[in-house]
DNA sequence: CGCAAACTTTGATCTGGATCAAATCGCGAT
DNA sequence: ATCGCGATTTGATCCAGATCAAAGTTTGCG
């Protein structure tokens, strides 16, 4: 667990990155076994706890991280307190915002996760130097691009029922433990959180989903725990 | 005007590059001038009138553009019919999806506009031999992005006054013609365009564009020519 | 010129989701 | 156990924006 100082295995690869989530992710999964110990040497895993606060909006962006563990959630928030989740990210995603000074959005942990944090300084001159790193960084960011507009979509022309529905598909479709016909998972994001997420109120989440759990769309277990006896019965929903 | 065959200048320019919008945009601001010339060889000056449709969702992806002139609107269209759009794009933008094959959305020209076509074969080449325009792109990428997630926030948060608000000061940002502290400009879209940007009704964008009239934010000569006396007071309608 | 079609505004009414207000649940601490 | 607190659900009411309906306004065309 305690592994701070990166010692070099037969391959080269640093011991820390052996086992990591990440290790084959948009960042590291493209970089030389020397780039690799380059990163490595400079990197800290860290935990960090359910809601804490990984990049504050408005900070300046001084530092990467790769998420190798837990979702994040990426917020916007009006001087007035209103507040818009405007992204999800699961392992092995990479987080930050390359090419900027300072971050116009915050990055939360949304349940209990595990990234690793390395250097601004250092990744952007390993992206000037190796055009994989570059493809891989910009395949991610088109990639949470479509993601964007499709929720865009959601947001601005989905009704509350449609709204619910399609972020317990997106959330279905980014976990993991699915069967053929049956997928359950854990949302990790509260009631409030869902209601930031969709543009409305925590009562119309909390009122929608019992409307889909009443219709026996889905089943919910201890509030957290999601049961989807029929995915195709959910994207129905959705309507797209 | 027809500039067909491609004629190499002292500086090794194709003549129809020389006074073209887009000569220092994204992609062609970044090439060698063999390979604009190359570009250019393989490229089509198009003239579309306002509505036409450039790329359909769901279509194969077999080409890119420049915006040389005017707006193009990129819009998300349900099965029902309901609709989003997505991103607004202004001379001299990039329009396309490097990377892969069927596009998720349309493209269409908001006003009477200009683009310069080219086969996505030759890009995606040019962008595999050339980092400065794997960056280029990368670059106008995750400008899309913090635009596609800022305008999240607009839709799921902010109220239908504030909406169009955010509206005008988007296109005002993006169009030219501004002195000190009063701006004028010209809508590229019609009122059924802009609800369908801010998830809104005709009827709705309506009414709050003569709210604002009235408040002496704006003002408004024949339906599409607006003019913002004061340019703050805009910005504090949004709030933020 | 005059008329049709498309776009825009304005008015009246309705409704989905917000707001206000209690219960109820689950869970950690005493 | 049971107390207390935050999260969630449920209920009653309200209202911003949708929907339905009609008048303008502009533009192009015979």
């Amino acid at each position: 667990m305690d592994v701070a100082h990166s010692e070099v295995l037969e391959v080269g690869i640093p011991v820390a990155c052996r086992s990591c989530q990440a290790r084959h992710g948009v960042v590291c999964g493209v970089l030389s076994s020397g780039q690799l110990k380059d990163l490595g040497r400079h990197s800290l895993r860290r935990k960090v706890d359910a809601g804490c606060e990984i990049i504050a909006q408005g900070s300046e962006n001084s530092f990467y991280s790769n998420i190798m563990r837990g979702v994040v959630k990426l917020c916007k928030m009006m001087p007035d307190g209103r507040q818009q989740i405007v992204g999800l990210q699961f392992a092995p995603d990479f987080v930050g915002r390359p090419f900027v000074r300072e971050s116009t959005l915050s990055a939360e942990a949304a349940t209990d996760a595990e990234i690793c944090v390395f250097p601004r300084n250092l990744l952007d001159r390993m992206i000037s130097e190796t055009p994989e790193l570059q493809r891989s960084l910009h395949d991610q960011a088109l990639k949470e691009l479509d993601a964007a507009r499709e929720w865009m979509l959601t947001l601005g022309r989905r009704t509350a029922e449609e709204k619910v529905a399609s972020l317990l598909h997106l959330i279905a479709t980014h976990a993991e433990p699915q069967t053929a016909t049956s997928t359950a998972f854990d949302l990790p994001l509260s009631r409030a959180e869902i209601a930031d997420f969709l543009g409305l109120t925590i009562e119309t989440v909390s009122r929608q989903m019992t409307r889909l759990r009443k219709s026996g769309v889905i089943r919910i277990e201890n509030f957290r725990h999601i049961i989807v006896p029929d995915m195709d019965e959910l994207e129905r929903m959705i309507s797209a």
